[in-house]
DNA sequence: GTTAGGG
DNA sequence: CCCTAAC
C-alpha cells in the first residue's frame, strides 16, 4: 500500500492534487472514484490525522434533518462517489445531541485556532475521527471502529469508499457551526438557514477553485450569525473542481480564458508538470489564482488601517491571517497485512522525522517562492492591497539537512524505492562508460531491454534506450556520426520517494546534474540530430527520463558547449571526459557549419529568380 | 507544444 | 535550472 500524504491539497506550484495513488491512477483511466478503498482512506485519513487536521466525527447517516444529496446534482457524479463539496460535522450515531452539541461547539473553538483548516468530505460510510479523541480514528462500513491492531484487510468494504480533501467547510462562532443561508449560495443551495450540526453543501460560487468573480464574492460576503463572522475555509481540491466546472459550467468563458492562457508559455508547463497529465495541467493552471492563494492566507484590513495607509505611507501594517500551511508530502509504503497500530507508528515516524529535523516557513506570492529574505513586504508586492494577490506559506524541512529517510539516499526498508535504487534488475545505478569503444557504447547495452522494460511508472522512469531501429533521418543523413544503437544506462533511477521533493511548492526542481552517461547520450543524439532538434533528442536520448526535458537537455548542450570551450582548471562539478567534450566541439562546430551552410543556400535560392 | 536565448 | 518570447 502507498500512501500519500495530501496535506499538500492545495495547488502546490504545478503539481497534482496529491491523493492516493489508486486513485490517482484510477482518475487517470477514467475509472470511478469509488475504486478507492477503505484502507485507503483509512490511511489517507490517518495522515490527515496526524498532521492534527481532522478532528470531526462525520456520520451522516445520523443526520435525518441534514440536506443531502437531493439538489446536489448527484448523477453527475460516478456511483459512489460523494461529491466532495459536503462536509459533515456531525456526531456519531451514539452521541447524544446535547453532548453533540457541546462537542461541536468545542471542536468550533479549537478549529478556529488550527492553522490548517483542512477537511474531508466522505462517503456517508466513510472513516471519521472521534470527536472526543481527536485522532481516534474510525474507519468503518457500519460504523465500527477500526481498532489499534485490527488487520487493515479486514476493512474492506463492499460499499465503495471515497474521501477527499473538502474544499471547504464552515467553522462557526462558539455559538456552534452554522450553515449560511442558502441566499448566499444561490437559489440551488439546499441548506436550510442555520442548523446545529454545519454541513456544507457547495455551490458555484463558494467552490475551490472557481473564476474570481463569484469566488471573491462569497468569499467576502461570508455571513455572519451573531455577530460573528463564519469563516469560509477553503482547502481546494482543485480536481475536482475542475471536473465540476468542465461538467457544469461550459460557458465559462473567463474561466476558460484563464486556463488557457494564464501560463500559456509557462515554463511550468515545460518542467513541473511533466509527469501531469496536460488537461490536469490546465485546470490547476487555472485553479491557482483564483483559489489557492487565497485559500491559503486571507488579507485582513480593516477601514481604519486603510485609512492610516492612505494617509500617510509610515507605519502601514499588513494583516494576514494564515488559514492554512501546505506541509510536506509524505509517501510511506506498508504491507497490507500490517496492524493499524503500526501504520500509525510509521505515519507519526514519518511525521516526526520529518518535522524533527526542523522545517522553517517559506512565502509564496502567487506560487512564487518568495526568495529575498531582505526584501520588504512592499518590495514583495505583499503590502500593497492586493487582495487578488495569492499569498501562501509553506512548511518545509530545513533543506540544508540531508534528504528525508523517506526520501532518496537512505530510505528506510519499508520503502519502495529503497530496493529499487540497488537492484534494478541486478544492476547498479552507476555502471561504468566504456569510453575506449569507438562511439562509447555503453558496457550495458546487452541489459538494455530489460532496463527498459522494467521502468516502472512509480519510479522517476529509467532512461530508455536509444532505439536500434531508430531511423536515423537518413533522408536528410547529415548525421556526423553512425553510431550503433546504444544504451542510457539507468544513472539517476529516481525512486518514487524523490517526488516528495515537490513539497517544495515554487522551488527550483532539485539539481540533478548529468552525469558522464547522460552527457554521452546527449552528445550521441547531438552528433546525429544535431541541436535544435530537442525534442528528438529527448524522445532518442531521454525518453522515459522524466527529469530530463527537452529544454534541459538544450541547456545541458549550451553548457557543455561552454564547458569544452574552458580551461579544465575552470570546470567544476564532475568532470566530462575530454574525449567527451572533444566530441561536443565537433559536434557544435560541425553543425553549425551546416547551419551557416543552409542559410547560404537560402539566401542563394532567394536571390535566383 | 517547441525552440531559442537571456538570466 | 528558470523564465520568456516567438513560433
Amino acid at each position: 500500500m502507498v500512501l500519500h500524504n495530501s496535506l499538500d491539497y492545495g495547488f502546490n506550484g504545478y503539481q497534482m492534487p496529491s491523493m492516493p495513488r489508486a486513485t490517482r491512477s484510477a482518475r487517470r483511466k477514467g475509472a470511478s472514484r469509488s475504486k478507492v478503498d477503505d484502507k485507503q482512506m483509512y490511511a489517507f485519513n490517518l495522515l490527515a490525522s496526524v498532521a492534527g487536521n481532522l478532528l470531526l466525527e462525520r456520520n451522516p447517516t445520523t443526520l435525518s434533518d441534514t440536506p443531502t444529496l437531493k439538489g446536489h446534482d448527484q448523477d453527475k457524479y460516478p456511483s459512489g462517489f460523494f461529491p466532495d463539496v459536503i462536509s459533515y460535522a456531525t456526531m456519531n450515531t451514539s452521541t447524544s445531541k446535547g453532548v453533540a452539541e457541546t462537542l461541536t461547539k468545542q471542536k468550533a473553538i479549537e478549529m478556529k485556532n488550527l492553522v490548517n483548516d483542512v477537511d474531508f468530505a466522505t462517503h456517508p460510510k466513510s472513516c471519521g475521527h472521534n470527536l472526543d479523541g481527536g485522532n481516534k480514528i474510525t474507519v468503518n462500513d457500519k460504523s465500527e471502529k477500526v481498532m489499534s491492531g485490527t488487520d487493515m484487510a479486514t476493512c474492506r468494504s463492499s460499499d465503495p469508499v471515497v474521501c477527499d480533501w473538502n474544499p471547504h467547510m464552515w467553522i462557526g462562532s462558539e455559538n456552534g457551526f452554522k450553515v449560511p443561508s442558502s441566499k448566499d449560495h444561490g437559489p440551488q443551495h439546499p441548506c436550510p438557514t442555520t442548523q446545529e450540526v454545519g454541513v456544507r453543501n457547495d455551490d458555484n460560487s463558494s467552490f475551490g477553485c472557481i473564476y474570481p468573480t463569484t469566488s471573491r464574492n462569497s468569499f467576502r460576503k461570508a455571513p455572519c450569525i451573531r455577530g460573528h463572522r463564519i469563516r469560509k475555509i477553503l482547502a481546494s481540491k482543485n480536481w475536482n473542481v475542475a471536473t465540476k466546472y468542465g461538467a457544469e459550467r461550459p460557458k465559462t468563458g473567463g474561466y476558460k480564458r484563464k486556463f488557457n492562457f494564464s501560463r500559456r508559455n509557462s515554463y511550468k508547463n515545460q518542467r513541473s508538470q511533466m509527469n501531469i497529465p496536460f488537461k490536469k495541467r490546465k485546470l490547476f493552471d487555472g485553479c491557482f489564482r483564483d483559489c489557492n492563494g487565497r485559500s491559503i492566507v486571507e488579507k485582513i484590513s480593516d477601514s481604519n488601517e486603510i485609512g492610516r495607509e492612505s494617509s500617510g505611507h509610515q507605519n502601514s501594517r499588513v494583516k494576514l491571517r494564515i488559514k492554512s500551511f501546505r506541509v510536506p508530502e509524505l509517501f510511506i509504503e506498508i504491507p497490507e497485512t500490517a496492524t493499524v497500530s503500526s501504520l500509525k507508528r510509521t505515519v507519526m515516524e514519518a511525521v516526526s522525522t520529518t518535522i524533527g529535523r526542523g522545517i522553517h516557513v517559506g512565502v509564496l506570492l502567487r506560487g512564487k517562492k518568495v526568495r529575498d529574505d531582505n526584501k520588504t513586504l512592499i518590495q514583495t508586492g505583499i503590502s500593497h492591497d492586493n487582495q487578488d494577490e495569492c499569498l501562501g506559506f509553506t512548511l518545509e524541512p530545513h533543506s540544508s539537512k540531508a534528504p528525508s529517510s523517506f526520501c532518496h539516499g537512505e530510505p528506510p526498508p519499508t520503502f519502495r524505492c529503497s530496493s529499487t535504487l540497488e537492484t534494478i534488475n541486478g544492476y547498479p545505478p552507476n555502471p561504468t562508460v566504456d569510453h575506449s569503444g569507438n562511439n562509447s557504447a555503453l558496457l550495458f547495452e546487452t541489459h538494455a531491454a530489460k532496463l527498459s522494460n522494467s521502468t516502472d511508472t512509480a519510479y522517476e522512469p529509467a532512461p530508455s534506450l536509444v532505439n536500434t531501429a531508430v531511423e536515423e533521418r537518413s533522408s536528410d543523413s547529415k548525421a556526423l556520426v553512425t553510431l550503433p544503437a546504444m544504451a542510457v544506462e539507468t544513472l539517476t533511477v529516481v525512486p518514487v520517494c524523490q517526488k516528495s521533493k515537490q513539497y517544495e511548492v515554487g522551488h527550483r526542481r532539485m539539481r540533478r546534474p548529468f552525469s558522464v552517461t547522460e552527457v554521452e547520450a546527449l552528445v550521441h543524439a547531438v552528433e546525429t540530430l544535431g541541436p535544435g532538434r530537442w525534442r528528438d533528442v529527448k524522445l532518442r536520448a531521454f525518453d522515459n527520463v522524466k527529469h530530463r526535458t527537452y529544454v534541459d537537455l538544450k541547456d545541458k548542450w549550451k553548457t557543455l558547449v561552454h564547458t569544452a570551450k574552458i580551461s579544465p582548471r575552470q570546470r567544476r562539478g564532475e568532470q566530462v571526459p575530454q574525449q567527451l567534450l572533444e566530441r561536443v566541439l565537433t559536434a557544435h562546430a560541425y553543425w553549425s557549419q551546416q547551419q551557416h551552410i543552409k542559410h547560404d543556400t537560402q539566401k542563394t535560392c532567394l536571390l535566383l529568380p
